[in-house]
DNA sequence: ATCCCGAATTAGAATAATTCCAATTTCCGC
DNA sequence: GCGGAAATTGGAATTATTCTAATTCGGGAT
């Protein structure tokens, strides 16, 4: 449709490392499985209301704790926008978002092939990046 | 001392532009004079307790106002850490943010000279970005 | 298979940042 | 100086998230 939208998963190969030291509990499988199952970035909330369908029993503590134990093991990254709740991505590629402002929606936006920070930020040299965020608000060009 | 922290707060022919529509209260100029004091990024919170020294009577729902005022005639920016409190910033220059892991210090960044962002983002043609903000996590080569 | 023990889950309470509300107060234009 | 719209105020309300303490789960050792 739009370019927005690349979208990777982890490749089947490296999921094993990235499961490393993470017990895999049928809650955490679960909330694992509602994120992969659209990509539309949910939040905590929805991510509680999606289990509950299929594990009613689930608790929105218990979903917080697995999005977080999923986050730090890097099977699924948290969004930010602003001072709105976090959402969900179960896109793992190098990549930011982008939020139509008209809907709402949020989009992934990819990095150009071969980009690095150096480029385009006045960076001290010496200057470690353990994390980045990268967040857009507009419109598209319906 | 380091490639951080250029700076640069309106200059005084753009002013009237920006004050355009704002009525400049005690309480607003006093909340800007105390994000212009310093560069370093405070909460609202912090600005309330700053305030109070100089004006004891302000409250912190004014404070919110006075920052949300401030903000959108663009006198201030605002600064989101993930979930931390928002903080605000003085530099209206085109800019972003990066935290220092170990002191939680907050440096603007400078975007390379003549850099767009369809230089680095795989971006749709016809999309307008009206905001954008990237944050920046790591550690300083010290 | 059973026992043990640390880790995970749960419900609910607690916290923190921010926003809302309704009652003044301020202050600009007449 | 007066009227009215906008700003300020204190406190209550809201919202997302984290904490707590009790319970349950599940994998390894026996």
């Amino acid at each position: 449709m739009i370019a927005f939208d690349h979208h990777s998963s982890p490749a089947p190969e490296e999921l094993p490392s990235l499961l490393e030291g993470l017990r895999m509990t049928k809650q955490r499988r679960e909330v694992l499985s509602v994120i992969l199952a659209e990509r539309d970035h949910p939040t905590a909330n929805d991510v509680f209301t999606r289990s509950k369908e299929r594990m009613p029993t689930i608790s929105l503590a218990t979903v917080y704790n697995c999005l977080e134990a999923l986050v730090s093991h890097k099977l699924v990254k948290q969004v930010n926008f602003e001072r709105e709740s976090s959402r969900y991505c179960p896109n793992l590629s190098d990549h930011c978002h982008f939020q139509d402002e008209k809907t709402g929606t949020i989009h992934d936006v990819v990095f150009k092939k071969g980009v690095k920070l150096e480029d385009f930020l006045e960076l001290p040299q010496g200057t470690e990046i353990s994390h980045l965020e990268l967040s857009l608000k507009g419109r598209i060009g319906y």
